[in-house]
RNA sequence: GGUGGCGUGGCCGAGAGGCGAGGCAGCGGCCUGCAAAGCCGUCCACACGGGUUCGAAUCCCGUCGCCACCUCCA
């Protein structure tokens, strides 16, 4: 079965078909830097690195453009005297990136700021008032607009007409011709810094939110690419007036549309003004970050995620059955002709169904937690062959899913010499207890196990001797 | 007013006409000196009311409730 995904503009499921065998193009809207990310941000970043993964899985190159809006209203707004907004736009967007490679999101091909793409953006605006489809605002501020009512497709992507908009509460007016209407370019306003200015054809100012979207997919994608993704709350109006402004240039623009689910806390949309919002940092303090990884990317991308008391504990929970099986299988294999079996493993085809149903992860880890079933079930048959399959499918599906806990991304940096002095002394420990445990001195042996335990240091006895693991690692 | 989505067992979360996804928690059992981990079993759910059908969580009609977007949003 090929893969397929919903494309929220037909509103159906649809084949996908590279524009160029054997490559997918996608673009998808990054963060405007403006503030600190927070687990919002990374969800969508998450979906995306999904699908990266997985058209590579498929066998395509993948050219991911994941965009990083540096300069806009916001960004000017939220950055505080002595810090220049553009150096808020750059702390915030090392953040940004720090979050992401703690997620084990892979770096998206390129990664370009809006403010390295001003000429660009102004070559489609002029050709957009060239075929009629935009005009400078008459009031000599210096603003130019797109003019929806030239525009008879607007709405295609909403499927909503501009008849039946709410009007736009939007401020003042200005000199637009229809409420409707949005900036491709704002003339400079006073009290704005020299650095936030950008000469034009229209004079001084600075891009409209929408334009760079445009001209950045059309610099590094081309005229038409395959995917363009973005969180569900861009469909409109970002999307919306990309595609209209991407297509009345005469673009084709993005063949698909991929829009991921929002994540809500105890029922709610994250919010500044209900200050409900949980930070990146925050979370990934309370978590490790591949507990944070399977929470975000457990659910269906389309779907909502509602992160509530208990969240961050069930996903540790899951993550550490398929941790301590893949520990326990090793351990089995370890030394045995069967170890190499495990590397030959392919994926299971229940799994690359899943996957290629509009990327459904829930039941892709269906078939990882009844993969790990069968596995620990082999384990207690003592059949390594058995094993062999189940671990190397495993393996295979964690790493097609970026939650494999033995990937570069999640390992502290190096040797530790707290670890090696760890090590030494719980090994010291176990020798006790094994030798209390002979003398059937099972108090010792249990005094001996919780302290241990109220160390955060949990033992399991196995066939091959004692085992302990640092809980929640 | 317009557009879209949702309501599934104690909790999370898939499925989309028949065959009990999966995870977490609970209970019973096996294993264990006792545990832990693991396995087996158990807990047979689909907001409500009608309808279609041999058969509906799934399709249709209606009702109730919740959420998102309609120019700040991932």
């Amino acid at each position: 079965m090929a893969l397929r995904l919903y494309d929220s503009r037909a509103q159906r499921l649809e084949d996908f078909t590279p524009l160029i065998p054997g490559e997918a193009r996608v673009y998808v809207c990054g963060p405007t830097v403006q503030s600190s990310p927070h687990i919002g941000h990374l969800r969508s970043a998450l979906v995306y690195d999904q699908l990266r993964r997985w058209l590579g899985e498929s066998g395509l190159r993948v050219v991911l453009v994941r965009n990083v809006t540096d300069i806009d209203d916001k960004v000017l707004v939220n950055a505080v005297p002595p810090e220049p907004w553009w150096a808020l736009a750059y702390r915030t967007e090392l953040e940004f990136t720090s979050a992401y490679n703690r997620l084990g999101i892979l770096p998206p091909s390129y990664e370009p700021r809006a403010t390295a793409s001003i000429p660009q953006m102004q070559e489609l605006i002029v050709r957009l008032i060239d075929r009629g489809h935009a005009y400078v605002a008459e009031d000599g501020s210096g603003d130019v607009y797109f003019e929806v009512r030239s525009w008879p497709q607007y709405g295609a992507l909403t499927h909503q007409s501009v008849e039946q908009m709410a009007d736009a509460a939007d401020g003042e007016p200005r000199a637009k011709r229809d409420p409707a209407d949005f900036a491709l370019w704002k003339g400079r306003k006073q009290g704005e810094p020299d650095s936030a200015v950008w000469e034009s054809p229209w004079g001084e100012g600075r891009p409209g939110w929408h334009i760079e979207c445009s001209a950045m997919s059309l610099r590094y994608l081309g005229e038409s690419f395959d995917i363009h993704g973005g969180g569900l709350d861009l469909r409109f109006p970002h999307h919306e007036n990309e595609l209209a402004q991407s297509t009345a240039a005469g673009l084709e623009f993005a063949r698909l549309w991929m829009h991921n689910g929002l994540v809500t806390v105890d029922g709610q949309k994250m919010s500044k003004s209900l200050g409900n919002s949980v930070f990146a940092a925050d979370m990934l303090a309370a978590a490790r970050p591949i507990v944070v990884r399977y929470l975000l990317g457990q659910a269906h991308y389309r779907s909502t995620i509602d992160v509530h008391d208990g969240s961050l504990d069930e996903a540790a929970a899951a993550v550490e059955r398929i941790e301590s099986f893949l520990d326990r299988a090793a351990r089995r294999l370890d030394g045995t002709r069967f170890a190499a079996e495990a590397e030959e493993v392919a994926l299971p085809d229940a799994f690359v169904a899943a996957m290629d149903d509009d990327l459904a992860v829930p039941q892709a880890l269906g078939v990882l937690h009844e993969t790990i079933r069968a596995g620990n079930a082999a384990v207690d048959a003592d059949d390594p062959s058995a094993v062999a399959v189940a671990l190397g499918a495993v393996r295979r599906m964690t790493g097609v899913l970026g939650i494999d806990p033995a990937a570069d991304t999640w390992s502290e940096a190096g040797a530790d010499p707290a670890r090696a002095a760890l090590e030494t002394l719980v090994e010291s420990l176990l020798a006790a207890r094994v030798t209390a445990r002979a003398d059937r001195d099972f108090t010792t042996a249990d005094r001996i196990r919780n302290d241990l335990a109220a160390a955060g240091v949990r033992i399991e006895d196995t066939p091959s001797g004692a085992h302990w693991s640092i809980d929640g690692q």
